[in-house]
DNA sequence: CGGCTTTGACCCGCGC
DNA sequence: GCGCGGGTCAAAGCCG
């Protein structure tokens, strides 16, 4: 892919080199005013009679229907720019970490979309060697030390998969509530961008949900979030401020528990989902200038982006609800 | 005092 | 083999 993103590229969030390929990904840009903050329930209501988290949802053995369902809900509070998944190749990289997105048929002419990844949920070739290769640690350790053995068995279940999803946001603040708990446990400084990169795990005991934020060096407003993993529990019922969350910005509000509850991952990108590939297949997606221009999330019933999101998603995933 | 953040160290994979 | 970069660990400190 020779174009350039037209001056927006994404920095790649997965930076999934050691994953494998293969899963679900997706990658969506809202436009949010953090210092706003609205009603939760007010968009969403048809999303919460959907439990199956959106992560689920994508799966090799997805059902999605569900999503189905999600994304012919209500119009939401946010924009989403852009939704990418990829199935089984790689994205096309520019360079080691900038993910050049393709899709250029599926971008409207005033959006914007980011491109995402995946990783995780594959369990090939250079998956498969490295599981075995720590798996074999693992066996053989016995003669090492117990805590060179937990290690092992960590990474081999960092590298199955693990769904991930990464949005972009326009937030002031780099972490957004989203109704779970989050605790900090790493921030590394991100190459060739002058901010770091936090990694958050979910405090909930036995959830291994992680996510990682950081703020688009190509626009400072931008906070990419990228979720890995299911949350295996519901929101914490108690959080800090209220359950929606007081910092939550409008994007983040048309999330509903059900959901979020399976993927720690805001809804409101199901609700607005972008067409973000090729009809080739899944590749990537790019956006076709830096301007977050807003979404009409009418654009999910547009035809063509209907199309392209068919090639994404079966048939049944755009089915209408009633 | 418990929960969280900070931050330097460490581990690992990858490219050269 | 070495260096780089990403991801994680864990001790120390902070805060309510």
């Amino acid at each position: 892919m020779s174009d350039e993103p037209g001056g927006f590229y994404y920095h790649d969030p997965f930076h999934d080199d050691r994953y494998a390929t293969g899963a679900t990904a997706f990658s969506f840009s809202t436009s949010t005013n953090s210092s706003l903050y609205n009603s939760p329930s007010q968009d969403l209501h048809g999303l919460g009679s959907s439990h199956m988290s959106f992560t689920e949802s994508l799966h090799g053995s997805t059902d999605y229907n569900t999503i189905e369902t999600a994304f012919g809900l209500s119009p939401p509070s946010s924009q989403l720019f852009s939704v990418v998944k990829e199935e089984q190749k790689p994205l096309v990289m520019d360079g080691g970490d900038t993910v050049v997105g393709v899709g250029e048929t599926a971008v409207t002419p005033n959006s914007s979309i980011s491109s995402s990844s995946t990783e995780a949920g594959g369990d090939e070739d250079t998956s498969k060697s490295k599981k075995d290769r720590l798996q074999k640690e693992v066996e053989d350790g016995g003669g090492e030390s117990s805590k060179k053995v937990n290690k092992s068995k960590k990474k081999i279940e960092k590298i199955k998969r693990e769904p991930r999803f990464a949005f972009m946001t326009k937030s002031e603040v780099d972490h957004l509530e989203d109704g779970y708990r989050w605790r900090k446990y790493g921030q590394k400084a991100v190459k060739n961008s002058p901010f770091p990169r936090s990694y958050y795990r979910c405090t909930t005991q036995k959830c291994t949900v992680k996510k990682r934020v950081e703020r688009s060096f190509q626009d400072p407003s931008t906070v990419i979030t990228t979720y890995e993993g299911q949350h295996n529990h519901q929101i914490p019922a108690t959080l800090r401020g209220n359950a929606a969350g007081v910092m939550l910005p409008p994007s983040m509000l048309t999330m509903t528990p059900p959901l979020m509850a399976g993927t720690g991952f805001p809804q409101e990108f199901i609700v607005q989902m972008a067409p973000m590939y090729n009809h080739g297949g899944m590749s990537s997606f790019y956006p076709q200038s830096s301007n977050l221009t807003p979404l009409h999330h009418q654009q999910l019933q547009h035809p063509d982006d209907y199309g392209l999101l068919q090639d994404m998603f079966p048939s049944t995933f755009f089915k209408q609800e009633p």
